[in-house]
DNA sequence: ACAAAAGTGTTTTCCATACACCCATGT
DNA sequence: ACATGGGTGTATGGAAAACACTTTTGT
């Protein structure tokens, strides 16, 4: 009954000039020695589940708790899903401004951004829980205001645009979703400063609002076409 | 690092009488005797946690899987939630047709169907776990054909509209339910039958249709009011 | 002056609402 | 005939898509 080891894998996602990436760590031992791999961690015995997805994402990346966003994605268990033994894994979801501060001085020390299509072959049942952050995050969009835990504190109608777009993969109308933003309440708050020094207009910046849902949403373009 | 031990909890709703219910058993051993909890139990050392679900809802209700539907909900690992020792549990969020067969038969013979609303102090956390159950029911119901797991096998569109209603706690103007119910593509199969024997003009009988989401979605109104 | 990006206005189209109305059955 | 609930048609208001246009900067 008490056989049990459980782990926190962590689906970490960022936007980057690639696109959109995940952090993935390199297997240096056995098993799927050389794979890549979520980064993640054993619970530790007196730790709740959440404290330890925090704990993990302090060692992958340094960030104090209170930036970007973590929640909890799923559970999985399949009795020979880790070679070593049976080992449920709790996987978190984190969506992260692109971080300048370097991945280095832990146990991350090969870890990398990596664009999240093109990616097969994790180890572990890792291709799974990875895709499913992917979907989670692409739905989640739609009817939060998580995109701007992509951004940084202060950011522009622009920019969070272009997390839009990364994300769901396709184009949107400027104004329409300038409109959209900016009148949706509770989603954006602005700051009163600009940007400086950019071609162009410069552009109001924001802080995100105090909403935790988008009402009404904004969907993406019809998946089915 | 190998001592948790590993359970399976189930928030299984259905629609009666009394509205939206749940399915609680009364506990009669420590912890927490006397007291209502939700259905569950240790998974197995070689069983899958969805196998480990599926058997438990079978346990509980006699249900083949296929009827209704069964998703994860969620993980919950407090190292103190369970006295007994350190219990990680992954609920699972099941949604019934109204059963004629009876409860009985089973270790499950303190179980009962009764109403989400109104009910507090469970075993556990197992309120927080309900209340998680309920809002992912409500919210599923917006974008996915899930409302069709409450009905039986064939349902009218009113049958169908009473499910949102009482799930949703808010009346809905049935011709245009209507209308949108049987012109979202893929939502509802027309079998060709109607009803009989019942007051007014007999009702056409439909299946589920093949579509996993609505779109557009049918959004509740206006929770912000 | 020009390019570039921000932001606004306007038109059109679509969809949700509201509700009048007809249909098919039981009593 | 009438009540009861199923199902259709239609007017209207509001939001979304499409796009012309103005604003404000850098070069």
């Amino acid at each position: 009954m008490d056989g049990f080891a459980v782990a926190v894998d962590l689906v970490m996602l960022t936007i980057r000039d690639e696109g959109l990436c995940a952090l993935l760590v390199r297997r240096g031992l056995p098993p799927y020695p050389g794979r890549w791999a979520l980064p993640g961690g054993f619970v530790r015995p007196d730790e709740d589940l959440d404290a330890a997805a925090v704990r993990e994402l302090r060692e992958e990346t340094g960030m104090d708790a209170g930036t970007g966003h973590l929640e909890q994605l799923g559970s999985y268990g399949h009795p020979r899903r880790d070679p070593r033994g049976r080992v449920v894994t709790v996987a978190y979801l984190a969506l992260l401004p692109d971080l300048p501060a370097p991945v280095a001085g832990t146990d991350a020390a090969h870890a990398a951004w990596r664009p999240v299509d093109g990616h097969r072959r994790l180890a572990f049942d890792h291709d799974r829980i990875l895709a499913e952050g992917v979907e989670r995050a692409r739905a989640k969009l739609e009817y939060t205001p998580l995109a701007t835990a992509f951004c940084g504190p202060e950011f522009t109608v622009a920019e969070l645009r272009a997390v839009y777009e990364t994300v769901w993969g396709a184009p949107l109308d400027p104004r329409n979703f300038h409109r959209k933003a900016t009148s949706t309440d509770g989603f954006l708050a602005a700051t009163g400063g600009t940007t400086e020094g950019e071609r162009g207009r410069p552009a109001r910046l924001y802080r995100r609002g105090d909403a935790t849902v988008l009402y009404p949403p904004l969907l993406r373009p019809d998946p089915a076409g």
